[in-house]
DNA sequence: CAGTGGTCTAGACCACTCT
DNA sequence: GAGTGGTCTAGACCACTGC
């Protein structure tokens, strides 16, 4: 198409992508048809179809036989479950009350800015510090400290992350126009601190499981840093790997 | 091709599959090519690329240009990474070395029987019972309890698992014919009993990570249970989700 | 009904590997 | 050079959606 070696198909992509960021198509609307892609990008309409699968493959678009090609919403049931990892003892997914506990702007430790690819000592705050605790009925479960780096979410307020259930994604997905695809979480143990422990309701000194997490947006930028202590006898981390056949 | 009504590629995926489970193509070997694969199959050669493409998605085959498509091996580079999520403090994945300190045949407590699809309560031991200690270097840092069904393990005895650095599932796969292509894991955080202290060589009480994890063959069919038990201080859990544009 | 994506095909050409 | 999978195309037909 333009300029570079790759093949079409992914030529292709990257401009769909391109699209995808400067918020052309926004989440939720439906794009053009495949044949009209087609057209627009001069090529075949089987180029496109395989930038699109692949696109619906990394579930960025949704594709819908009979109705058409769809900009991937967070806040559908399909990425609900995406990036969310905790279920019940008895198997079910939960999806825990969120309650913010405080709020402020801070200058991230110069590890959290590391990871967020902020500059090291700012002269003045440069991201947002949430922390929530999550409940299941009336048992706290987790607690969350988010930092947020103030230049991608530059007007966000406290009444921006309502209590509530709706996740977080969504809210950076509609309100921000930030989408989050891509995630690295690393799960250690640890035993509870006093702080954690009066949040969860459990002695000092209880296990705890520990996950942090950076979320990437678009060009590899990251734009959430999150650390939750998990109280797992109410509520596990589970995975699943591979494709049954 | 044969009866129902599933689109024609995914018939052929069927049939494709059927063959790797009776072993007619073995893991390492070459496959027909796909000129020949849609002959065999009377269907397109678009068709037979259709399915390939995602057996291939799977890791269940590897495609190489030029060469053709192989059945994958669980013991290439390729598949080490899979199923493998431990990666020491500088993110550098870890191949902890692998020590068997106890092996006998049992009749799994009804939890694991359950979970592996094995009758609650056997005349005689179903399952092989091993138990590991994996180190990095000279440090422990995790113990591993694994369960095997006798019925899909038959003639297994411990010389089948030395120790060392040799991954379990290329030995199930080129051992036994067992391929791992799917598992799911539960994480929790507990605290150290006094017999993991002792492996470990943590105090009682310290925080460790649970991991509890079924591997499945085709057809879902449980071929593992396994628990292990991390520290986390030289050893973390690692997962990336989603593709990075 | 028109319009969408899903399936399926036949075939051309390219890039790579091995001999 | 022969054989492989990778890319790309043009087009037919089907299944589903919504009006």
């Amino acid at each position: 198409m333009t300029t570079t070696k790759l093949p079409l198909y992914k030529e292709v992509t990257a401009q769909l992508i391109a699209n995808l960021v400067t918020g052309k198509w926004r989440p939720g609307e439906m794009m053009p048809s495949e044949a009209k892609l087609a057209e627009m990008h001069g090529v075949g309409i089987s180029t496109v179809r395989q930038a699109l699968r692949d696109l619906e493959a990394d579930h960025l678009l949704v594709r819908r036989q009979g109705k058409g090609t769809f900009v991937a919403l967070h806040s559908s049931p399909r990425h609900q479950d995406r990036f969310h990892s905790l279920v019940g003892g008895d198997g079910s997914k939960e999806i825990p009350h969120r309650t913010l506990i405080s709020s402020r702007r801070v200058k991230p430790p110069q590890k959290v800015a590391q990871r967020l690819g902020l500059r090291a000592a700012p002269s003045r705050p440069n991201a947002h510090y949430f922390r929530f605790v999550s409940s299941v009925g009336s048992t706290p479960i987790m607690v969350t400290e988010i930092t947020l780096p103030i230049a991608v979410f530059p007007d966000l307020t406290r009444k921006d992350l309502p209590n509530g259930t709706v996740l977080l994604y969504g809210i950076f997905q509609t309100t921000f126009h930030v989408n989050v695809i891509r995630m690295e979480e690393e799960l250690t143990a640890v035993l509870s601190d006093p702080e954690t422990s009066k949040l969860l309701n459990v002695p000092r000194g209880a296990p705890i499981l520990k996950i942090e997490r950076v979320a990437y947006t678009f060009h590899n930028v990251a734009v959430e840093f999150r650390e939750s202590w998990v109280n797992t006898q109410y509520i596990r981390y589970y995975r699943d790997q591979g494709t049954a056949y």
